[in-house]
DNA sequence: TCAAGTCACTATCAAAATGATACGAACATG
DNA sequence: CATGTTCGTATCATTTTGATAGTGACTTGA
């Protein structure tokens, strides 16, 4: 995939940064408080070669931070950023979906942590307070 | 990446069926009208073979659906399912996330079609009404 | 003290995916 | 009948992935 991060659609933006599913599986994992080399790839099963990659991509991109948590031995977590955190209604979107439709089985479940209910995201447009995909959408040009 | 069809996160469930950069771009131009071959293939700039491939692979997975509109030729058209439609707030919600976060430049805008106001698109727990990562959240193991 | 373990990687190399380009089949149009 | 349109496939070089082994700098237990 080409140079995606100068077009003018912000999904394509977006895209450029965590377009792939390893990305946004450590993303997951490092939403649910993982941060170690070790744990991500023991969680995930992925090669090392490719983790570093991506851990250093997403590093790159603003979406973790490398944080020394021992010096001798040099030792480095990875933590979200800002950035990172607010990745993740995207993940849980995909979750829902993933939930709706493609489900079957035993599955995970996202419960809220105060009322120990479980969670039923949806994207709404903030202003109109409507679901998103209920009401037509347009495209405007840039600026 | 293997078979996270079968794992019982949902999130990995749904990135074995659209987890690459090129499919979330489809269902986006989808999403947007575009429904033959060389409107994708002009709008993304993507090489053929692959087009081919990714269709291929979301008409499988059931988020796209095969309609002939021509008999002679045979031409087929690609339009999206409601599993495809409902992907819809997950690109919305990343496309949030990329104005946010790579946001320079002009950027293409969403608006709303009935009040003509841009979209400020947000994931809401339906149960609580809280945004999403404004509380915590608990992983429950299946069933 | 000495072997074994932990952690965060790198090196190597085979296999798979991607991307560019050319080409094809089946028509429609001028 | 030459050209254009539409939806692809064939071919092949390049790139990315993935599996496996190894490494350096320690710590821990016997």
């Amino acid at each position: 995939m080409k140079n995606l991060s100068d077009a003018s659609c912000p999904i394509a933006r977006g895209l450029t940064c965590v377009g792939d599913a390893w990305s946004m599986l450590i993303l997951r994992d490092a939403s649910q408080g993982l941060t170690r080399f070790d744990e991500f790839r023991k969680s995930l099963g992925i090669a090392p070669t490719i983790l570093t990659r991506r851990l250093a991509t997403l590093t790159e991109e603003g979406l973790l931070e490398k944080r020394r948590y021992s010096e001798r031995p040099p030792r480095d977590e990875y933590v979200l950023t800002a950035a990172g955190r607010d990745f993740l209604p995207v993940l849980v979107l995909l979750g829902a979906w993933g939930r709706q439709y493609r489900g079957e089985g035993r599955l995970t479940r996202y419960i809220d942590a105060e009322t120990g209910e479980e969670i039923e995201p949806v994207a709404v447009d903030a202003v109109t307070g409507a679901k998103i995909g209920t009401r037509p959408i347009r495209v405007a040009a840039p600026e």
